[in-house]
DNA sequence: GCCCCGGAGTAACAACTTGTAACACCGAGG
DNA sequence: CCTCGGTGTTACAAGTTGTTACTCCGGGGC
C-alpha cells in the first residue's frame, strides 16, 4: 500500500509542524491546515483522505461543530484532540463519530499508534486481533506495552507506579540522549520547573530502586553531571568504563 | 429493507443533531421534531414511521400527554426518553404502551440496540439476517449483548446490578485509554463532579469484586493514580508480554 | 594534593489520592 | 408497617507523590 494520507487540521505552527515532520517520518503523506475554512479546501481539492487528525479547540469553527457537519458515511476517519487542560474524552466527541481521541499534551509516538489502529480497523481488519503487536515497543532490555500501561524488563513485568511509568515511558522515547530536567519537567508535569525542584530526582531514585540490580551504580538511568540524565536502554557495563 | 424510518422527537438541539447523526450513521434514516405540534405535522405529513423516539420532558404538550393520545392500534412503536434522573416515568410510560424506555443520560449504542430490538419485535423478522451477532459486541475477554443489557466474561455471565451495568458498557465503549473520573461521571450521570465526590470509586470497586479474579490486584480495571481508571479488555498479563 | 560550592542521592515527612467497609437512604414489594 | 437490594456518603486505612533537609560527591581553583 501507498503512503496513507493523513490531513492534520491545527492553529498552532509549532504542532503543525512538529506533526507533519513526525508523521512524514513515520511513512504518511501529510498535509496541513490551521482552520476550518483551510479543512474544507482541502477537502474539495482532494477528498482521498485517509484519516484527519482534528484539534477541538480552533479559531473561528470548533473541531466539535466540523465533527458534527462532516457526513460520517463519506468522511475519512477522525482522530480528535483536545487543548491541555480541557475536560478530557467529552463523550460527545466520540458519539459524534470520532474514531478516537487524545488529550493534549499526547506522545506523537501514540498519536501514531493511534492513528496506524485506526486505519486497520477501517480496513476492515479485525481490531481485537491484534492491537498488542502495534503497541508493543521494546527498546534494548525493555519493553513497553502502550495498551495496558505495563512496562517490562528483560520480559519481566515491573510493577511501576503511576510517575515511575510516566518517567520511564518518557526515557524509552528518547534512549541514549541527554536529557535536561527541564526537559522532563515539561513533559511530565506540564509547567516550568523551579530552580529549587527536586521532584525529578526524587522521581529518579524511585525509578532505579525498580530497574536497577545496584542503584547506587545505575547502568540504564545515569546521571550526566551538571546537565541531566542519560536513559542506556541496553545497559551500560558495570565494569571498567568504555 | 430500506432504511427503517425513526421519528425523533426532543427540544434540545444538541440531542437532536447529536441522535441525528449517529443513528444515520446506524443506517437510519432519520426525521426530528422539537414539540408536540411538529411532531403531529411530520404524521400528517407521512405516517409511514417505523419507530418514534419521544422525549417526556417537552415544551407544550409533554411526552406523557402525547402517548396517551396515540392511538396505540395506528401508531408506530414507541421508546421514551425521561429527563436527568427520572426513573419514575418507567411504569408509567410502559403502562402507556410505550414499547421501551430510557433514562437520560443514556449510551447511544444502547437506544441503537433498543430500537433494532423493538423493530425486531414489531415486524418479527425485519431487521438483518443474524440480528444477535450484529448485536454481540466482543472487545478482549469481555462480550457485551446490549438488547438484553447482558455481559460476559469468558463467555460466563455475569451478574451486574444497573450501576455496574452502565460502568461496565462504559468502559467497553473506551478500551486501553486513560479516562477521568469527571468523563464517567458526565456519561453515568450527566452532571458535574464535585471535588469529594467518591461514588465512582466505589462503583469501580464493586465492579471489580465481580470482573476481577483477585480484585486487590486488578488486570482489567487499572487505576492511573492522579488520573482515572484504564479498562485494559484482555487483561494484563502477569508474566511476559506477547 | 586540599578546599569549597553547588549539584545530586535519598530518608523522612506531609499532603493528597485511592480502596473499601460500614452506614444511610430510597424505592420496590410485600 | 417492615425488609431487601442497590447506591451514595462517610470515615479511615493504605499507597503515592512532592518537599525538605541532610548527606555525599564532582570538579574547579588554589
Amino acid at each position: 500500500m501507498s503512503e496513507p494520507r493523513i490531513l492534520v487540521v491545527d492553529d498552532d505552527p509549532g504542532i503543525q509542524t512538529l506533526l507533519a515532520r513526525y508523521l512524514r517520518g513515520q511513512g504518511f503523506a501529510v498535509q496541513v491546515a490551521a482552520d476550518a475554512v483551510q479543512l474544507d479546501a482541502a477537502l474539495a481539492q482532494s477528498a482521498a483522505f485517509d484519516l484527519i487528525v482534528l484539534d477541538i479547540m480552533l479559531p473561528g469553527e470548533d473541531g466539535l461543530s466540523i465533527a458534527r457537519r462532516l457526513n460520517p458515511a463519506t468522511r475519512p476517519p477522525l482522530i480528535m484532540l483536545s487543548a491541555r487542560g480541557e475536560e478530557i474524552d467529552r463523550i460527545v466527541g466520540l458519539e459524534l463519530g470520532a474514531d478516537d481521541y487524545l488529550p493534549k499534551p499526547f506522545n506523537p509516538r501514540e498519536l501514531v499508534a493511534r492513528i496506524k489502529a485506526v486505519l486497520r480497523r477501517r480496513q476492515g481488519k479485525v481490531m481485537a486481533a491484534e492491537p498488542t503487536a502495534e503497541m508493543l515497543h521494546r527498546v534494548g532490555d525493555f519493553t513497553r506495552d502502550d495498551t495496558r500501561r505495563q512496562a517490562f524488563l528483560h520480559e519481566k513485568p515491573l510493577e511501576l507506579t503511576h510517575g515511575e511509568w510516566q518517567l520511564l515511558s518518557f526515557f524509552l522515547d528518547r534512549p541514549n540522549r541527554v536529557i535536561h530536567r527541564d526537559a522532563i519537567m515539561d513533559a511530565l508535569k506540564g509547567y516550568e520547573r523551579a530552580a529549587f525542584d527536586r521532584s525529578i530526582d526524587v522521581r529518579v531514585t524511585r525509578l532505579r530502586r525498580k530497574i536497577e540490580t545496584n542503584p547506587v551504580e545505575p547502568r540504564y538511568l545515569i546521571t550526566i553531571w551538571g546537565e541531566g540524565y542519560l536513559f542506556a536502554p541496553q545497559g551500560r557495563s558495570s565494569g571498567a568504563p568504555a
